[in-house]
RNA sequence: CGGGGCAUAGCGCAGUUUGGUAGCGCACCUGGUUUGGGACCAGGGGGUCGGGGGUUCGAAUCCCUCUGCCCCGACCA
């Protein structure tokens, strides 16, 4: 390909409306345009890069013998009714109503449809395991579009399906699937973690994703440097083998004017915060009703608002700072503690439980308790894992100390279970001839986002930098000067050579100036850039590695092959 | 959803306070000189100043309204 035959808008200019780096360079090297919030055209390059990564995808999948399918983005109503999720999903289904006033959706995910093609067609424990596959727009009405592919509200997603005979299946099919998308990011060029995470709104037990370690990413994850545990923080556990051994001393009431936060009350009483505990509020909300909640944890810890909602089974949680709301339920704003609160639901951290002679508020305008211990002064129904692991506590399973980092999610594996086939009727017949639910597990990949998180983690002041798998070109060949005959013939010569060499090269015939070739060259990011310039009276090219900036001189008889090694040698 | 900000040529911006009919840089077109690190000279094209309404002799500028885009968001018991 030539560059002349090439729609490369790149730009001089950082966007105004780009935030983080990789959004800015996807924008300026010219592979994305935004058209609306969060809605995206690919131009030429990017929509090169986004092949890439599909093909790498597909590769992957069919070698494990997934098949590709293609199912509609448009959606009937009827459908979603069925599994329950019309009424569930909430905002971010993006619905509309046809000319016969039949209700739709635009697919944000499959599992219905797919659902609704296998339970047609697949009636036998000899047809499984099946797993089904597409690479396709997705669609969800994000509350907070951000970071260009990152969060966007219409983008490009592999998402796979899998069916099996029962939960051994499974189990062998999510594994599978774990070490196929491994195998995907490794050959992305990608550093992430699989961690273990929270189900969400799709519905199961088990899952892991995919994250690439960003500083911008939206994700808070923990990770053991010991040994391979890693998670999100809505679901991160903790070692906690530590008990407070020392004596439990007499409970007292102290007076404590005006001192609210665990800061002011440490600091008046001269105690650790560690050993006080934090009382929040939160609002619950359920399908049809919603209560106040009280979540204790240890002084010095935040909640987590995912790990309360699980504990609670509720569709939702917020914190709630309401005075009236605070005044209405009788409690003590500032002044909450465990010890005889009795009128509202109260989630306890199973931390507390562990530790001795805390400070709590005593429930009453300005008075705090100290040396309250649980079971002596307390109980509690609900001893739940409601804390935010941070950096520094320790590994549940090997004890060291835990870090914390920040990711963008590009993959997730997922153990559905039967709660798609079961609310849908998705049943074969086994050995015996016995009908069963089919046992799901869902596979998603991110494809812009892998594209744009991968930008993310490889770029410099000059711009990106490929990695040879997934980069729009591997190589770039420019002519130094476009008028110097013999500049452009070698150049041709070394474009073609690559050609028949099977590499993805790109020549550029523009008419700019070098500094400008050069400056285009690094701000998109090719792996290798072959330059034919004024060594040329020496017979000589130039050979640019993006990645280490190192630049050699070789003949221009060897320049192809040299250059098709060093792509041998990159990642 | 709440809060804040912005909207003027393809991109980045000035002009708005103090109303007088739109400008700069980049990009683009023509000609010329240049050519190993985002050139220079000369000439040129391109804007219903986000939309609608109002005030006024006159509105990018003042008022009302709608829309779009960007950023931030409970850390407190």
């Amino acid at each position: 390909m030539k560059t002349s035959k090439l729609l490369i808008p790149t730009l001089k200019e950082t966007p105004a409306d780009a935030e983080i780096r990789s959004h800015q360079l996807l924008v300026r090297a010219g592979l994305v345009k935004k058209l609306s919030q969060g809605v995206y055209s690919y131009l030429p390059l990017g929509w090169k890069v986004m092949k890439k990564i599909s093909d790498i995808v597909r590769e992957e999948m069919n070698k494990r013998d997934c098949q590709e399918v293609m199912l509609p983005i448009i959606q009937p109503a009827d459908l979603w009714k069925e599994s329950g999720r019309w009424d569930v999903y909430g905002k971010e289904l993006m619905r509309f109503t046809d000319r016969h006033d039949n209700e739709y959706c635009l697919g944000p995910t499959h599992e219905e449809v797919i659902t609704d093609v296998v339970r047609s067609f697949v009636n036998s424990y000899k047809q499984l395991p099946m797993n089904l596959y597409q690479i396709q727009n997705k669609y969800r009405d994000e509350r907070r579009p951000r970071f260009g592919l990152i969060r966007s509200r219409e983008f490009l997603m592999k998402d796979g399906y899998s069916f099996d005979k029962d939960e051994a299946g499974l189990e062998t099919t999510y594994q599978v699937m774990y070490d196929g998308y491994s195998a995907i990011f490794d050959r992305c060029g990608l550093s992430y973690r699989a961690v273990e995470a929270d189900s969400g709104a799709i519905g199961g037990s088990n899952t892991h994703e995919f994250m690439v370690l960003a500083e911008s990413g939206e994700a808070a994850i923990v990770y053991c440097p010991a040994c391979d545990y890693s998670a999100n923080t809505e679901k991160a556990l903790m070692d906690l083998s530590h008990v407070d051994t020392e004596e439990e001393l007499e409970m007292e009431k102290v007076l404590t004017p005006d001192q609210q936060t665990i800061a002011e009350v440490s600091e008046f009483l001269g105690t650790d915060p560690k050993k006080s505990i934090k009382a929040l509020l939160y609002r619950a909300v359920y399908a049809e009703s919603e209560e106040h909640v009280v979540v204790f944890v240890r002084g010095d810890r935040e909640a987590n608002e995912i790990k309360i909602q699980n504990a609670l089974g509720a569709m939702a949680v917020d914190m709630d700072t309401d005075e009236e709301t605070i005044t209405n339920l009788g409690i003590q704003r500032g002044f909450i503690g465990p010890v005889g609160l009795d009128n509202v639901t109260v989630l306890l951290d199973e931390e507390i439980t562990r530790l001795k002679n805390l400070v709590c508020g005593a429930n009453e305008k300005d008075y705090h308790l100290k040396n309250v211990n649980y079971g002596r002064d307390f109980e509690c129904e609900h001893i739940v894992d409601v804390k935010e692991v941070k950096a520094g506590d320790l590994c549940h399973k090997c004890q060291a100390e835990l870090v914390e980092a920040r990711g963008t999610e590009v993959g997730q594996v997922f153990k559905l279970g039967t709660k798609y086939s079961v609310s849908m009727g998705a049943t074969y017949l086994d050995e015996n001839g016995k009908s069963k639910p089919l046992v799901m597990g869902c596979y998603g990949i991110g494809i812009g986002r892998t594209m744009q998180a991968s930008v993310e983690q490889n770029n410099d002041e000059q711009g990106i930098i490929w990695p040879k798998s997934i980069a729009p070109f591997e190589a770039v060949v420019i002519p130094a000067v476009h008028k110097k005959q013999e500049q452009v013939d070698a150049a041709e010569r070394i474009y073609q050579e690559l050609q028949e060499m099977g590499v993805d090269v790109l020549l550029d015939d523009s008419k700019e100036r070098t500094g400008v070739k050069f400056a285009n060259s690094e701000l998109i990011g090719y792996p290798v850039r072959i330059t034919a310039g004024k060594m040329l009276g020496e017979g000589k090219v130039e050979i640019f590695v993006r990645s280490t900036k190192e630049k050699i001189e070789v003949p221009l008889e060897e320049a192809s092959t040299k250059a098709k090694e060093i792509l041998d040698t990159l990642a």
